[in-house]
RNA sequence: GGCGGCGUAGCUCAGCUGGCUAGAGCGACGGUCUCAUAAUCCGUAGGUCCGCAGUUCGAGUCUGCGCGCCGCCA
């Protein structure tokens, strides 16, 4: 059976970073998984490439749009290489095949009659490629504050306002279409609202997919990019199955309408099958606030595969964020879970076990005493504390009981990855791991050991053979989120077949061979230590970013002409003063002004406001030792009146940086 | 402004249709074992469950109002 998904396909107006790979990543997951159930899972995702902003980030880096895109693009393929992601088609949106779908596409509508010239004026985002819809000519963009331009074109519309009686019955009839739930409800807020006609081409833009007998329209950004998830499996079957239609989009929030609203429409307009559902993840922020350029805190992906290998970041997604929810990204969560989890937990169980193996067995998985198999069969509950007590009164027998955990386990596991709830999923796998390093704290296999009696050496079999067993299931479960370090404690196992062979259905306790050689131990997942892990990961992201800055044609900043040359004298009239920041809050309703009281060695402290808050927030600010103007003109910002000017550094698009002191200097010190 | 969501231990969160002394994981602290990656295991943490008022024998759990944060729409 076949399983077909995409990622949004990434418009190439920006590098890749943190956010465009947690899709992917996600993505990923779920192809390896449904492969373990037993799908031919197919993945597509791929770069959108045309439109204005691609055709101005292309002139302002000196390149031809094609040639441009083709770098970017080449820069999603080679992250996702990189990061091990299993992609199956990378589209890009100026591949030939690709116009010649969306023709198609454009064409089925139109011959059902659901496509028609007119002619529209309206305030356009160039940036957001978007109508304003209300915007009057001059207002910004709501969405992203830049200013709106007047546009009035002839170009053709899709009825999208046909559909709103055939979108609500799909969303009737198929409540899983979208999920999850609160952004369905968006969704269908919208469209009971009302929904306009669409325009879909364009007459003034020349970066795009030309319209057949149509020129010089080409279409416009939505019906190009969607019709991508059809064209990479255009004609293309998998055991006599087409592959369209998807089984599932994956996409961000931020995109839902389109997917949820525009996609179906087209596609019931042209008579093509839909997709069988969306789900909609939220959005990685950093250390709560929203990443950004402008707040210049955009994580990128690379360094933390350099720095801590990426099965780390996707444990990390998988397990801290709750999926479908936005959710927080910082270095010290990730390193965090990277050491209680994988470290200490998954990393050091397998170490302990396998070790164990080698010491007292040498190295051959010894028979352990038949469990039961009848018995392993529980109800299927996916909450820990009742698997467990359903487990134990089962039996009272701890090797019965870790068997019933790892066969409930395999179960639990695979319905609520199925439901997407990756992290339930993975908190069940480590419920598992914390009840097998019990049971051997409680068997105690070291002082088994130590005895030559018959009986207590049959213990000792039984308890290696459970823990190596419940190892193998472990392992095999954490498979689809960490296909790395998985393969590697696999072949630590001794295991013939490798991992990505392994079936939910053939998945049982009791499958691990005795008598198996098991291979060399390493550790899996070595502790680490935040600050010097963080370090690096801090100068690789700087590193990564000038690499990104250069591809996508920002040049370093140059260096700011020199002023033209003044005497000594002119320069004394500036009163440079040591200050000290005696207090320092945001500025309500601005998001760049910071209000500080500078202490500058006079009887009050100086009120001054300073543009700076989206570089330090107000804690970072307070008791630090600043160079202050002191005899600048006081200016009303914001009703509030600044009595001098705070001296910092800054670069063409980057943050402000206060200049400071490395030696000891009295507040109220003057610079010459 | 309209609609919707959220606000529980230092952090991340569970707490379904109201009912025993409000829970888990992480972190912190104390102890233990020694197979293991200073790992594991055991124990401790006394939190106005955002605030106020109400319904009820009884409310994180229901109702109203307020405060704060967020999403969609206008």
């Amino acid at each position: 059976m076949k399983y077909y998904l995409t990622t949004p396909i990434y418009y190439v107006n920006a590098a890749p970073h943190i956010g465009h790979a947690y899709t992917t990543i996600v993505a990923d997951l779920l192809k390896r998984f449904k492969r373990m159930q037993g799908c031919h899972a197919v993945l597509t995702t791929g770069s959108d490439e045309h439109g204005v902003n691609v055709e101005r980030a292309a002139e302002r880096a000196g390149k031809s749009p094609k040639a441009f895109c083709d770098a970017i693009s080449a820069e999603f393929a080679r992250q996702w290489k990189l990061l091990g992601l299993d992609v199956d088609y990378f589209q890009r949106t100026t591949d030939p095949q690709h116009a010649v779908v969306v023709n198609d596409l454009f064409k089925r509508c139109r011959d059902n009659g659901y496509i028609y010239k007119g002619s529209y004026t309206g305030q356009y985002c160039i940036f957001d490629n978007l109508y304003v819809n209300d915007a009057k000519p001059g207002d910004p963009c709501p969405d992203c504050g830049r200013p709106t331009e007047t546009i009035t074109e002839e170009n053709f519309f899709f009825k999208l306002s046909a559909f709103q009686d055939k979108l609500l019955a799909l969303y009737e009839s198929q409540p899983e279409f979208l999920q999850p739930e609160a952004r369905r409800n968006e969704v269908l807020a919208f469209i009971k609202g009302g929904l306009t006609d669409l325009s879909i081409t364009r007459s003034n833009i020349k970066w795009g997919i030309p319209v057949d007998g149509e020129a010089p329209h080409v279409f416009y950004v939505w019906f190009d990019a969607l019709t991508a998830y059809m064209s990479a499996v255009a004609g293309k079957k998998v055991d006599g199955e087409d592959l369209w239609p998807a089984d599932l989009h994956l996409i961000g929030k931020e995109i839902v309408r389109f997917h949820g609203v525009f996609w179906p429409a087209f596609l019931m307009a042209a008579g093509l099958p839909l997709p069988k559902r969306i789900y909609a993840h939220g959005w990685l922020l950093f250390e709560n606030d929203k990443m950004s350029k402008s707040r210049g805190n955009i994580v990128r992906a690379e360094p933390i595969h350099q720095v801590m290998g990426s099965d780390a970041l996707r444990y990390f997604l998988l397990r801290e964020v709750v999926f479908g929810q936005d959710g927080s990204f910082s270095y010290d969560a990730l390193i965090g879970r990277y050491n209680s989890d994988l470290a200490n937990g998954l990393g050091n169980l397998a170490s302990r076990t396998l070790t164990m193996i080698h010491q007292y067995r040498k190295g051959v998985v010894p028979a352990g005493r038949a469990v039961g198999a009848t018995q392993l069969r529980g109800s299927i509950v996916t909450d820990y504390a009742e698997a467990v007590d359903n487990a134990r009164a089962l039996s009272d027998n701890p090797i019965l009981t870790i068997a019933n955990i790892g066969q409930q386990t395999i179960e639990t596991t695979q319905i609520l990855f199925g439901d997407f709830d990756f992290s339930h999923g993975l908190v069940q796998i480590w419920s598992l791991i914390s009840a097998v390093d019990k049971f051997i704290v409680e068997r105690a296999p070291w002082k088994l050991a130590r005895s030559t009696e018959a009986s207590a050496q049959q213990q000792l079999d039984d308890t290696l053979y459970t823990a190596a067993e419940a190892l193998r299931i472990i392992t095999a479960l954490v498979s689809p989120v960490l296909p790395e370090s998985s393969r590697k404690i696999w072949a630590q196992l001794g295991m013939k077949d490798p991992i990505e062979s392994v079936r939910f259905e053939s998945l049982a306790w009791g499958g691990l061979t005795p008598g198996q050689q098991i291979g060399e131990v390493a550790p899996v997942f070595p502790r680490i230590e935040a600050k010097a892990a963080i370090d690096s990961m801090r100068a690789l992201e700087e590193k990564v970013t000038a690499e990104q800055a250069v591809l996508m044609g920002k040049v370093a900043a140059p260096a700011a002409p020199a002023a033209p040359k003044i005497a000594i004298e002119d320069f004394s009239k500036v009163d440079l003063r040591v200050g000290l920041i005696v207090s320092a809050e945001r500025v309500k309703g601005a998001d760049k002004l910071m209000h500080m009281k500078v202490d500058i060695g006079e009887a009050e402290p100086r009120t001054i406001v300073a543009g700076i808050a989206e570089a330090y927030a107000p804690e970072q600010l307070l008791n630090r030792k600043v160079v202050i103007v002191a005899n600048l003109q006081p200016r009303k910002l914001r009703g509030i009146e600044s009595n001098g000017m705070i001296v910092a550094a800054s670069v063409e698009g980057g943050k402000p940086v206060l200049a400071g002191f490395h030696e000891e200097i009295p507040v109220g010190a003057r610079l010459k």
